[in-house]
RNA sequence: GGAGGCGUCGCCUAGUCCGGUCGAUGGCGCCCGCCUGCUAAGCGGGUUGGGGUCUCAAAGCCCCUCGCGGGUUCAAAUCCCGCCGCCUCCGCCA
């Protein structure tokens, strides 16, 4: 969520932000009028509430007075608590019905709220899905024609490895679901270890997060919004199964005051994630690029706000250099404002090259959010000013099945056999090739 | 799954039986100051978080916050109900 007073003090920028995301700006009005109701009915429930406590302290003594007080009196003393006793009466009920006033407007603010995205980052490109900036273009894409090769895909690459069995995921799970087998396997384990190492080295704790998660982290992260129909959810436990590491990996210090001292903490979490490709039948159905479970090594960061670029850039930094020592070309692009997500402030995607499709396509994200996530997470942290949210950031290091893909395509061999990057070499025994079953 | 115990402002802790004097005690840690060749000790003060109001800003003032949610009551850390988490024992189990 964004800051109240952002949005009071500078309405316009919130509504342009919406604008450029392609959002409704008129809540940013509504939740304007939301917001003063809110204010005015906490400040009348205090003032009554003030009042019943004041009558309340006189009346505690007044009935410890009448249990003294000479029989004489007794009757004077009554009369004054029985005028306190239904003054208090009164004022409970209007105390009640300011109390209920407040949690209504309250509700009605908080819900606005939680609908708003996040504050775009202005210099994000401004367009639709197709509107993104190229970065910059690295590596060198193999002119397959010249090498006299016939270029095959991964699922036919996959099959002569023995590396993916897409008919007996389709057979046990399902369409968009897989077995890795052999070196496919291999390579997995393979694709992580390295990526653990890299992320270790970097001061990343390596973290295996729980998958399946309770809606406060699904919420709190920005996922039940419009990203909600890609979500599984376990209706009989009221549990999600998590489309990232991202999610455990914020909520890891959800409710929690971080020292200052102590950031950029830096985690890097593999898990499984699983998304239901709601809205996308018929896209990508060939192989195992676009599926509903794959696991994944996430970096995730928590520093403060006005590190939070810089970070976003080092993020992006290490993306790179695993892409660099997977020996891929690629290309990096500043995601436009109207494909962000509800979280993110600025996005930038790397995009692999797919030699069987002749296009680059996206194998990792990297995602400034901000303090939205920290807000919804009430994740803070404390320094000389204070206590204030914290900025997170996520950006992937493996996505394991598009990573499968690119390599087996990109390094493919007259063969049909697949040359092994170096960097990937020790943790496959050494090997320099994965080669075909036969 | 069954039985029992516990959950208090960073950590530990008093308070809960018998509702108001708890707008929460004490210790540790931490911060500021005093004292002191230095350090330690000692002495004094401060130290949950959120919202509102006021203000250029601050101070001040008010409300909420004793695991979470509801209820009873003029009034709830305290009484009642539900839930969650942790611990112990039993059962089952990778």
């Amino acid at each position: 969520m964004i800051d109240l007073k952002t949005l009071r003090e500078d309405p316009e920028r919130v509504r342009e932000s919406q604008r450029r995301r392609g959002e409704d700006a008129s809540v940013v009005d509504r939740l304007l009028a939301a917001d003063e109701r809110r204010r005015a009915a906490e400040s009348e429930y205090g003032a009554l509430r003030n009042e019943q406590k004041e009558l309340g302290k006189r009346i505690g003594p007044l009935q410890g007075a009448l249990k003294k007080v000479a029989d004489a009196d007794r009757p004077a003393v009554q009369a004054e608590l029985d005028g306190l006793m239904s003054g208090a009466t009164a004022l409970a009920e209007r105390v009640r019905s300011a109390e209920s006033g407040r949690d209504a407007a309250d509700a009605e603010a908080a819900s606005l709220l939680a609908g708003l995205s996040n504050l775009i980052d202005l210099d994000a490109p401004v367009g639709g899905e197709d509107d993104f900036a190229v970065v910059e273009e690295v590596g060198v894409r193999r002119d397959f024609a010249a090498e006299g090769i016939e270029v095959r895909d991964h699922v036919e690459l996959g099959e002569l490895l023995g590396a993916i069995d897409i008919e007996r995921g389709a057979k046990v799970s399902g369409s968009r679901f897989y077995y890795l087998t052999g070196v496919g396997a291999l390579l997995e384990l393979a694709l992580v270890n390295h990526a653990i190492a890299l992320a270790g080295g970097n001061g990343f704790t390596p973290m295996i997060p729980p998958a399946l998660v309770k809606p406060a982290a699904m919420e709190g992260t920005g996922f039940l919004g419009q990203a909600a129909e890609n979500v599984y959810r376990l209706e009989a436990d009221d549990m999600y199964l998590v489309g990232t590491a991202e999610v455990p990996l914020a909520a890891y210090h959800s409710d929690e005051i971080l020292d200052a001292s102590s950031l950029p903490r830096r985690y890097v979490g593999y898990s499984p994630c699983y998304r239901r490709e709601a809205g996308s039948h018929g896209k990508d159905t060939r192989g195992i690029f676009r599926v509903h479970w794959f696991d994944k090594v996430e970096m995730f960061s928590y520093c403060a706000p006005e590190d939070a670029a810089a970070e976003h850039g080092r993020l992006l930094g290490w993306e790179r250099q695993f892409m660099d020592s997977l020996e891929l070309p690629y290309r990096v692009i500043d995601v436009a404002s109207g494909d962000l997500g509800a979280s993110a402030a600025r996005k930038y995607d790397i995009e692999a090259w797919v030699p069987s499709q002749e296009r680059y396509r996206e194998v990792t994200s990297t995602s400034n959010c901000t303090e939205f996530q920290a807000r919804r997470l009430r994740i803070r942290m404390r320094d000389g000013d204070g206590v204030r949210p914290v900025a997170t950031l996520n950006g992937t290091l493996v996505a394991i099945t598009r990573t499968i893909v690119a390599l087996l395509e990109n390094h493919q061999q007259a063969d049909g056999s697949v040359r092994v990057p170096a960097a990937l070499r020790p943790y496959l025994g050494g090997r320099e090739t994965l080669d075909p079953l036969r």
